[in-house]
DNA sequence: TACAATTAAATTGCGTACAATTGAATTGTA
DNA sequence: TACAATTCAATTGTACGCAATTTAATTGTA
Protein backbone atom coordinates (compact mmCIF):
# COMPACT_ATOMS: atom_id res chain seq x y z
CA UNK A 1 0.00 0.00 0.00
CA UNK A 2 2.83 2.49 1.04
CA UNK A 3 4.02 1.41 -2.56
CA UNK A 4 0.67 3.21 -4.23
CA UNK A 5 3.08 6.27 -4.46
CA UNK A 6 5.74 4.78 -6.11
CA UNK A 7 5.72 6.27 -9.73
CA UNK A 8 5.65 2.52 -11.49
CA UNK A 9 2.50 2.11 -9.92
CA UNK A 10 0.42 4.72 -11.24
CA UNK A 11 -1.66 4.00 -14.59
CA UNK A 12 -1.96 8.15 -15.25
CA UNK A 13 1.76 8.61 -15.24
CA UNK A 14 2.73 6.08 -18.55
CA UNK A 15 -1.06 7.68 -20.36
CA UNK A 16 1.44 11.02 -19.43
CA UNK A 17 4.19 9.79 -21.16
CA UNK A 18 2.98 7.76 -23.84
CA UNK A 19 0.47 10.52 -24.87
CA UNK A 20 3.39 12.99 -24.72
CA UNK A 21 6.07 10.72 -26.92
CA UNK A 22 3.79 10.16 -29.51
CA UNK A 23 2.47 13.81 -30.04
CA UNK A 24 6.40 14.05 -30.19
CA UNK A 25 6.76 11.70 -32.91
CA UNK A 26 4.11 13.21 -34.96
CA UNK A 27 5.99 16.99 -34.74
CA UNK A 28 8.88 16.36 -37.88
CA UNK A 29 5.63 15.04 -39.87
CA UNK A 30 3.57 17.69 -39.02
CA UNK A 31 6.13 19.96 -39.14
CA UNK A 32 6.11 20.02 -43.19
CA UNK A 33 2.58 20.44 -43.36
CA UNK A 34 3.37 23.37 -41.73
CA UNK A 35 0.84 22.47 -38.21
CA UNK A 36 1.16 21.69 -34.56
CA UNK A 37 -0.44 18.46 -33.28
CA UNK A 38 -3.80 20.92 -31.95
CA UNK A 39 -3.65 22.62 -35.48
CA UNK A 40 -3.68 18.94 -36.84
CA UNK A 41 -6.74 17.87 -34.97
CA UNK A 42 -8.91 20.72 -35.46
CA UNK A 43 -8.12 20.43 -38.91
CA UNK A 44 -9.59 16.73 -38.99
CA UNK A 45 -12.65 17.57 -37.72
CA UNK A 46 -12.84 20.12 -40.44
CA UNK A 47 -11.61 17.96 -42.96
CA UNK A 48 -14.94 15.31 -41.87
CA UNK A 49 -17.32 17.80 -41.41
CA UNK A 50 -16.53 21.46 -43.54
CA UNK A 51 -17.49 23.28 -40.73
CA UNK A 52 -18.94 23.68 -37.15
CA UNK A 53 -18.96 25.90 -34.18
CA UNK A 54 -16.63 26.70 -31.73
CA UNK A 55 -18.79 24.93 -29.00
CA UNK A 56 -18.94 21.51 -30.66
CA UNK A 57 -15.49 21.52 -32.01
CA UNK A 58 -14.32 21.71 -28.09
CA UNK A 59 -16.69 19.14 -26.91
CA UNK A 60 -15.18 17.02 -29.70
CA UNK A 61 -11.52 17.35 -28.90
CA UNK A 62 -11.90 17.96 -25.27
CA UNK A 63 -10.42 22.35 -25.42
CA UNK A 64 -12.08 25.03 -24.30
CA UNK A 65 -12.27 28.08 -26.05
CA UNK A 66 -9.36 29.62 -23.68
CA UNK A 67 -7.19 27.19 -25.67
CA UNK A 68 -9.25 27.27 -29.29
CA UNK A 69 -9.36 30.91 -29.82
CA UNK A 70 -6.00 31.58 -30.52
CA UNK A 71 -5.65 27.99 -32.46
CA UNK A 72 -8.52 28.84 -34.51
CA UNK A 73 -7.18 32.46 -34.92
CA UNK A 74 -3.99 30.84 -36.40
CA UNK A 75 -5.55 28.31 -38.91
CA UNK A 76 -7.20 31.34 -39.87
CA UNK A 77 -3.91 33.20 -40.65
CA UNK A 78 -2.79 30.45 -42.63
CA UNK A 79 -6.13 31.05 -44.72
CA UNK A 80 -6.74 26.78 -44.50
CA UNK A 81 -10.53 28.29 -42.14
CA UNK A 82 -12.64 30.82 -41.83
CA UNK A 83 -14.17 32.36 -38.87
CA UNK A 84 -17.67 33.84 -38.91
CA UNK A 85 -20.60 35.12 -36.58
CA UNK A 86 -23.54 32.53 -36.83
CA UNK A 87 -26.38 34.73 -37.87
CA UNK A 88 -29.13 32.78 -36.13
CA UNK A 89 -27.52 33.04 -33.06
CA UNK A 90 -24.68 35.60 -32.40
CA UNK A 91 -23.12 33.95 -29.75
CA UNK A 92 -21.42 31.03 -31.68
CA UNK A 93 -18.82 31.67 -34.06
CA UNK A 94 -19.01 29.09 -37.31
CA UNK A 95 -15.75 27.75 -38.30
CA UNK A 96 -15.53 26.64 -42.02
CA UNK A 97 -12.47 24.66 -43.52
CA UNK A 98 -11.42 26.91 -47.13
CA UNK A 99 -10.02 25.50 -50.10
CA UNK A 100 -7.14 25.89 -49.29
CA UNK A 101 -7.51 24.10 -46.28
CA UNK A 102 -9.33 21.82 -48.32
CA UNK A 103 -6.31 21.39 -50.34
CA UNK A 104 -4.15 20.39 -47.01
CA UNK A 105 -5.96 16.82 -46.68
CA UNK A 106 -4.06 15.17 -49.60
CA UNK A 107 -1.10 16.23 -47.59
CA UNK A 108 -2.29 14.62 -44.70
CA UNK A 109 -3.35 11.35 -45.84
CA UNK A 110 0.73 10.20 -45.20
CA UNK A 111 0.40 11.66 -41.72
CA UNK A 112 -1.65 8.17 -40.24
CA UNK A 113 1.18 5.99 -42.05
CA UNK A 114 4.01 7.36 -40.88
CA UNK A 115 2.85 7.06 -37.27
CA UNK A 116 1.53 3.70 -37.56
CA UNK A 117 5.53 2.83 -37.72
CA UNK A 118 6.37 4.28 -34.56
CA UNK A 119 3.30 3.40 -32.93
CA UNK A 120 4.28 -0.78 -33.81
CA UNK A 121 1.10 -2.43 -32.28
CA UNK A 122 -0.17 -5.65 -33.49
CA UNK A 123 -3.31 -4.91 -35.15
CA UNK A 124 -5.37 -6.74 -31.88
CA UNK A 125 -3.21 -4.91 -29.56
CA UNK A 126 -3.83 -1.46 -30.80
CA UNK A 127 -7.88 -2.32 -30.96
CA UNK A 128 -7.27 -3.57 -27.26
CA UNK A 129 -5.59 -0.37 -26.00
CA UNK A 130 -7.98 2.28 -28.50
CA UNK A 131 -11.00 0.13 -26.72
CA UNK A 132 -9.56 0.87 -23.00
CA UNK A 133 -9.06 4.42 -23.58
CA UNK A 134 -12.01 5.38 -25.28
CA UNK A 135 -13.78 2.98 -22.13
CA UNK A 136 -11.67 4.82 -19.77
CA UNK A 137 -13.01 8.21 -21.38
CA UNK A 138 -16.59 7.12 -21.17
CA UNK A 139 -15.86 6.22 -17.16
CA UNK A 140 -14.32 9.99 -17.18
CA UNK A 141 -17.58 11.39 -18.30
CA UNK A 142 -20.03 9.65 -16.17
CA UNK A 143 -18.41 10.48 -12.71
CA UNK A 144 -18.57 14.43 -14.06
CA UNK A 145 -21.79 15.94 -12.34
CA UNK B 1 -8.17 4.64 -46.04
CA UNK B 2 -10.20 7.77 -46.87
CA UNK B 3 -11.36 7.45 -43.43
CA UNK B 4 -7.53 7.06 -41.74
CA UNK B 5 -8.00 10.55 -41.13
CA UNK B 6 -10.95 10.74 -38.89
CA UNK B 7 -10.15 12.02 -35.54
CA UNK B 8 -12.44 8.82 -34.37
CA UNK B 9 -9.76 6.40 -36.24
CA UNK B 10 -6.85 7.55 -34.36
CA UNK B 11 -5.20 6.22 -31.89
CA UNK B 12 -3.17 9.11 -30.72
CA UNK B 13 -6.35 11.16 -30.50
CA UNK B 14 -8.17 9.08 -27.37
CA UNK B 15 -4.61 8.75 -26.02
CA UNK B 16 -4.31 12.39 -25.57
CA UNK B 17 -7.60 13.05 -24.63
CA UNK B 18 -7.24 10.15 -21.58
CA UNK B 19 -4.24 11.67 -20.19
CA UNK B 20 -5.57 15.19 -20.54
CA UNK B 21 -8.85 14.06 -18.54
CA UNK B 22 -7.13 12.25 -16.05
CA UNK B 23 -4.79 14.84 -15.28
CA UNK B 24 -7.65 17.14 -15.00
CA UNK B 25 -9.56 14.90 -12.42
CA UNK B 26 -6.24 15.20 -10.32
CA UNK B 27 -6.08 18.82 -10.16
CA UNK B 28 -9.45 18.98 -6.82
CA UNK B 29 -6.94 16.61 -5.27
CA UNK B 30 -3.97 18.27 -5.91
CA UNK B 31 -5.41 21.91 -5.54
CA UNK B 32 -5.05 20.33 -1.07
CA UNK B 33 -1.61 19.52 -1.43
CA UNK B 34 -0.87 22.84 -3.11
CA UNK B 35 0.85 20.82 -6.28
CA UNK B 36 0.49 20.97 -9.69
CA UNK B 37 0.31 17.09 -11.38
CA UNK B 38 3.65 17.88 -12.71
CA UNK B 39 4.95 19.29 -9.40
CA UNK B 40 3.44 15.84 -8.01
CA UNK B 41 4.97 13.26 -10.36
CA UNK B 42 8.51 14.92 -9.30
CA UNK B 43 7.52 14.25 -5.77
CA UNK B 44 6.77 11.23 -6.65
CA UNK B 45 10.29 10.50 -7.45
CA UNK B 46 11.61 11.76 -4.94
CA UNK B 47 9.46 10.20 -1.78
CA UNK B 48 10.74 7.51 -4.13
CA UNK B 49 14.40 7.71 -3.93
CA UNK B 50 15.59 11.02 -1.87
CA UNK B 51 17.86 12.76 -4.17
CA UNK B 52 18.71 12.68 -8.28
CA UNK B 53 20.26 14.68 -10.35
CA UNK B 54 17.95 17.01 -12.85
CA UNK B 55 19.08 14.84 -16.21
CA UNK B 56 17.92 11.38 -14.75
CA UNK B 57 14.97 12.51 -12.89
CA UNK B 58 14.60 13.98 -16.60
CA UNK B 59 14.82 10.68 -18.35
CA UNK B 60 12.38 8.99 -15.66
CA UNK B 61 9.87 11.68 -16.05
CA UNK B 62 10.20 12.32 -20.10
CA UNK B 63 10.66 15.78 -19.11
CA UNK B 64 13.58 18.14 -20.17
CA UNK B 65 15.69 20.82 -18.45
CA UNK B 66 13.68 23.79 -20.28
CA UNK B 67 10.09 22.35 -18.34
CA UNK B 68 11.69 20.94 -15.28
CA UNK B 69 14.55 24.00 -14.65
CA UNK B 70 11.21 26.06 -13.68
CA UNK B 71 9.32 23.31 -11.71
CA UNK B 72 11.98 22.61 -9.45
CA UNK B 73 12.31 26.56 -8.88
CA UNK B 74 9.42 26.41 -7.63
CA UNK B 75 9.39 23.20 -5.27
CA UNK B 76 12.51 24.85 -3.70
CA UNK B 77 10.78 27.93 -3.03
CA UNK B 78 7.92 25.80 -1.52
CA UNK B 79 10.56 24.24 0.91
CA UNK B 80 9.90 21.03 -0.68
CA UNK B 81 13.08 20.23 -2.29
CA UNK B 82 16.86 21.95 -2.66
CA UNK B 83 19.10 22.05 -4.93
CA UNK B 84 22.54 21.80 -5.27
CA UNK B 85 25.60 21.47 -7.93
CA UNK B 86 27.32 18.14 -7.30
CA UNK B 87 30.53 18.80 -6.16
CA UNK B 88 32.01 15.82 -7.86
CA UNK B 89 30.51 17.37 -11.18
CA UNK B 90 29.32 21.07 -11.12
CA UNK B 91 27.23 20.51 -14.53
CA UNK B 92 25.10 18.15 -12.59
CA UNK B 93 22.38 19.64 -10.24
CA UNK B 94 21.40 17.44 -7.49
CA UNK B 95 17.46 17.55 -6.13
CA UNK B 96 17.15 16.85 -2.42
CA UNK B 97 14.14 16.42 -0.62
CA UNK B 98 13.31 18.27 2.48
CA UNK B 99 12.23 16.84 5.82
CA UNK B 100 8.68 19.40 4.54
CA UNK B 101 8.92 17.34 1.44
CA UNK B 102 8.71 13.98 3.02
CA UNK B 103 6.03 15.35 5.34
CA UNK B 104 4.01 16.10 2.65
CA UNK B 105 3.92 12.26 1.69
CA UNK B 106 1.51 11.59 4.10
CA UNK B 107 -0.80 14.08 2.78
CA UNK B 108 -0.12 12.26 -1.04
CA UNK B 109 -1.21 9.02 0.42
CA UNK B 110 -5.16 9.82 -0.16
CA UNK B 111 -4.07 10.81 -3.91
CA UNK B 112 -3.93 7.50 -5.60
CA UNK B 113 -6.94 6.01 -4.29
CA UNK B 114 -8.81 9.31 -5.24
CA UNK B 115 -8.02 9.11 -8.78
CA UNK B 116 -8.55 4.71 -8.85
CA UNK B 117 -12.23 5.91 -8.25
CA UNK B 118 -12.87 8.19 -11.40
CA UNK B 119 -10.61 5.88 -13.80
CA UNK B 120 -13.23 3.10 -12.44
CA UNK B 121 -11.78 -0.05 -14.87
CA UNK B 122 -11.71 -3.58 -13.47
CA UNK B 123 -8.73 -4.43 -12.39
CA UNK B 124 -7.83 -6.67 -15.78
CA UNK B 125 -8.53 -3.96 -17.78
CA UNK B 126 -6.26 -1.17 -15.90
CA UNK B 127 -3.48 -3.87 -15.79
CA UNK B 128 -3.93 -4.27 -20.13
CA UNK B 129 -3.92 -0.61 -20.69
CA UNK B 130 -0.77 -0.28 -18.09
CA UNK B 131 0.70 -2.74 -20.40
CA UNK B 132 -0.12 -1.94 -23.18
CA UNK B 133 0.97 1.73 -22.94
CA UNK B 134 4.32 0.32 -21.58
CA UNK B 135 4.49 -1.34 -24.47
CA UNK B 136 3.83 1.25 -26.62
CA UNK B 137 6.39 3.71 -24.83
CA UNK B 138 9.24 0.49 -25.37
CA UNK B 139 8.44 0.97 -28.95
CA UNK B 140 9.05 4.19 -29.52
CA UNK B 141 12.06 4.41 -27.49
CA UNK B 142 13.10 1.80 -30.20
CA UNK B 143 12.34 3.36 -32.79
CA UNK B 144 14.76 6.55 -31.42
CA UNK B 145 17.64 6.28 -33.14
C1' DT C 1 49.02 19.71 -21.59
C1' DA C 2 46.19 22.57 -25.11
C1' DC C 3 41.91 22.44 -27.08
C1' DA C 4 38.06 20.45 -29.64
C1' DA C 5 34.09 17.73 -28.56
C1' DT C 6 30.76 16.51 -25.37
C1' DT C 7 27.65 17.01 -21.55
C1' DA C 8 24.33 19.23 -18.22
C1' DA C 9 21.39 22.85 -16.74
C1' DA C 10 19.51 27.19 -17.70
C1' DT C 11 17.43 30.40 -20.85
C1' DT C 12 14.56 31.90 -24.75
C1' DG C 13 10.67 31.74 -27.66
C1' DC C 14 6.49 29.79 -29.15
C1' DG C 15 2.36 27.18 -28.57
C1' DT C 16 -0.72 25.06 -25.94
C1' DA C 17 -3.93 23.92 -21.63
C1' DC C 18 -7.18 25.37 -18.47
C1' DA C 19 -9.54 27.94 -14.57
C1' DA C 20 -11.68 32.18 -13.91
C1' DT C 21 -13.54 36.31 -15.60
C1' DT C 22 -15.68 39.39 -19.01
C1' DG C 23 -18.98 40.95 -22.31
C1' DA C 24 -22.40 40.24 -25.60
C1' DA C 25 -26.45 37.56 -27.08
C1' DT C 26 -30.23 34.69 -26.04
C1' DT C 27 -33.62 32.30 -23.18
C1' DG C 28 -36.80 31.58 -19.44
C1' DT C 29 -40.16 33.41 -16.57
C1' DA C 30 -42.54 36.38 -13.35
C1' DT D 1 -42.49 42.73 -21.84
C1' DA D 2 -38.76 43.54 -18.22
C1' DC D 3 -35.03 41.28 -16.39
C1' DA D 4 -32.56 37.51 -14.18
C1' DA D 5 -30.28 33.41 -15.62
C1' DT D 6 -27.86 31.11 -19.05
C1' DT D 7 -24.84 30.46 -22.93
C1' DC D 8 -20.91 31.32 -25.90
C1' DA D 9 -16.46 33.13 -27.35
C1' DA D 10 -12.79 35.92 -25.99
C1' DT D 11 -9.56 37.43 -22.55
C1' DT D 12 -6.46 37.04 -18.56
C1' DG D 13 -3.18 34.75 -15.76
C1' DT D 14 -0.51 30.78 -14.53
C1' DA D 15 1.90 26.63 -15.69
C1' DC D 16 3.64 23.56 -18.57
C1' DG D 17 6.24 21.32 -22.86
C1' DC D 18 9.72 21.35 -26.03
C1' DA D 19 13.11 22.83 -29.69
C1' DA D 20 17.01 25.61 -30.03
C1' DT D 21 20.56 28.19 -28.02
C1' DT D 22 23.77 29.55 -24.38
C1' DT D 23 27.02 28.95 -20.68
C1' DA D 24 29.91 26.43 -17.83
C1' DA D 25 32.22 22.10 -16.70
C1' DT D 26 34.30 17.92 -18.09
C1' DT D 27 36.33 14.53 -21.24
C1' DG D 28 38.94 12.78 -25.06
C1' DT D 29 42.86 13.12 -27.79
C1' DA D 30 46.45 14.94 -30.77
Amino acid sequence: MEDSLKLENQLCFPLYACSKEVIRRYKPILDKLDLTYTQYITMMVLWEYGSINVKKLGNMLFLDSGTLTPVLKKLESKEYISRDRDNNDERNVIISITKRGNELKKDAMVVPGEIGKCINLSRDEAIELYRLLYKLLGNMEDSDV
